[in-house]
DNA sequence: ACCGATATTGACAGCGCTACCAAGCGATTG
DNA sequence: CAATCGCTTGGTAGCGCTGTCAATATCGGT
């Protein structure tokens, strides 16, 4: 004889459906759809659950619905400050809904990535917001066949596979740049660190300013893969004067590479903006107060995430954003680091 | 009559059992505790799953087992660096094992703790790591009587819950200050933003080492319940040479602060540390390369996190740590920021 | 060859909730 | 006044897995 796995004490929808004088199903209703019972009925059983203190078990909801009410979201790297903006964005808008977040950190790899995919969209998420634009062939697949919103965030790009949100890389960098030649400065170097798929881009919207310029010259390209950090700015700044003594400005892929530049400027009392323009992209906190203040590329990582999850609740409550994708745009934040060459 | 809610395809349990030639509790069994399994069964249960693709239902596995594969993270920022670094050292403790981290946001407020912890415990953790040891009455009781693994993260203090594993803010910061005492600085500042419990008991390290020097002054503490940021630090710094123009070292309660405080320095044009002596919190990793390099108190935070993690996951595995307390300490890191006064 | 002990395996029911279908009910309509 | 309609409510079964216990296979010792 098998057990009986009684459970004393706990509340169970059917414990409030029974104080409430109605039965189980229509106590499930009520926390899925109150609209559909009639307001009597909606008063007791509210009354009922609260007095009650119930809270509903999701591995049962889960099992019996068929899916969960969790977002799934994949992104690269746990410690880069960009991402947590991203996150915060993404907690706030899920804030007091029904929805919880899973979290998982692909660390910059598309096959770790596709990895958590599988294992992720096999519990049946509700959502999923993606990093980036470029996922593996196989990704793609799962991602189109699966039945949920799906957002891509960070960058925009053709072909979304459900949603995307971001902005373009490439103009970012291009209109830095821009800005930077505008400025007056001509010998600008660059410095890249962790060349992943977005940093790419933004070295492609530098060779193109530079190329349209008619500056463009090799030599003032300096990257690694190595993960960036402010010391890896001083080291990578260093390197770039090695190569390319003239320079007169650097434009580094983030802003953790300028303030690294920026020290190591120092270091060599070497002065800023006169000697050496610097800027940098995210436009972090901290830019704004160095001294001198650091030029930067401004990014709206918070909205963007913020933006990103309320697609995905819009979509599973049947109020699919007009637009599938959204381009957040960017703006170039001039302060003195790149003050005009006089 | 009831509907047939047929899933066609679907790969559960029963049909890797039926391909082993196993019974499906026996397949069960593989997924939990391989070992009971003679060595021919297990080769076909697992050659089975890898078959048919198999990935086990997460919400199925709960409802029946009662418990859940989650590990609840309780943090109250999810921008501060520090906890990036926590959070990090508990995703890759978890990685590849079969928990999953369930991340919640407490902003700083015990009683959205608490609410949180409620939720969360109605789902029935595999464990739970909470920070600090400023929790509401409520919230311990509620703590107490759960059965799972809990471990307190950021700071050690008497009377565990279950587990805990930090340093003491009071000591770390009494020996940053009877380093600049050491050093021979005398009027020591103290900058301090979003006064939390740790935050306060650094200043309580702070008050004890300089009342213990007869060196105390209130004028020399400036405190702020803004969140912190660079540019606070800035200010800070600026309100506290205002109140007390003759201090010639300051104490900041973290390295943003810290840094903020040190290009408040550079505008001012007054030497560090010549003129003034900063020590930060923490030991971010721009603190080594900075200009001038700033001093720090180095804490251990991914080895806080992995080891957290670490814990509840022997604990689970029926191999409770020997020692419920563990102090990672802290050590000054001496840079040029806080060089001896000449 | 027999016994009990140990290692494996299987049968059964049920975890708490919701999908589906059907029924009850009063209101509306020809 | 009967037929119809829409709204609300309830009954039944089952989502996929695992806890409990029983049954069977294996083994060493006497």
């Amino acid at each position: 004889m098998a057990r009986k796995r009684i459970t004393p004490g706990k509340i169970r929808l059917a414990e409030v459906a029974k104080l409430a004088g109605v039965s189980p199903i229509t106590a499930s209703r009520f926390f899925r759809n109150p609209e559909a019972l009639s307001a009597g009925k909606r008063a007791r059983v509210e009354s009922a659950a609260k007095e009650l203190g119930y809270v509903p078990n999701l591995a049962a909801r889960a099992l019996a619905s068929q899916r969960t009410e969790v977002i799934g979201v994949l992104i690269p790297s746990l410690t880069n400050n960009v991402f947590a903006d991203v996150l915060r964005g993404i907690y706030d808008a899920l804030d007091g809904s029904r929805y919880s977040i899973q979290l998982a950190n692909t660390r910059y790899s598309i096959l770790q990535e596709e990895r958590l995919l599988r294992l992720f969209l096999a519990q049946k998420p509700a959502g999923l917001i993606i990093t980036g634009i470029n996922q593996t062939a196989d990704s793609h697949r799962i991602m189109e066949t699966v039945d949920c919103p799906i957002v891509q965030i960070m960058e925009v790009g053709p072909a979304p596979i459900d949603m995307m949100i971001g902005f373009s890389h490439f103009d970012a960098a291009k209109a830095a740049i821009a800005h930077l030649l505008a400025q007056g400065y001509r010998r600008i170097g660059f410095l890249g660190a962790r060349m992943d798929p977005r940093v790419q881009r933004r070295l492609d919207g530098y060779r193109a300013a530079m190329t349209e310029a008619a500056l463009f010259d090799p030599r003032l390209i300096v990257t690694t893969a190595i993960p960036t950090s402010v010391t890896l700015g001083g080291t990578l700044f260093a390197d770039l004067l090695a190569k390319a003594p003239d320079i007169d400005a650097v434009f580094c892929v983030n802003d953790d590479l300028a303030l690294g530049a920026l020290f190591e400027c120092k270091r060599r009392h070497m002065a800023v903006p006169e000697q050496m323009a610097i800027v940098g992209f995210n436009d972090l906190e901290f830019m704004a107060s160095s001294e001198p203040t650091l030029s930067s590329v401004r990014t709206n990582r918070y909205e963007m995430g913020r933006n990103a999850a309320m697609m995905v609740i819009e979509t599973l409550e049947g109020r699919r954003p007009a637009e599938p994708v959204v381009d957040l745009g960017f703006s170039v934040i001039e302060r003195q680091s790149s003050a005009r060459r006089s």
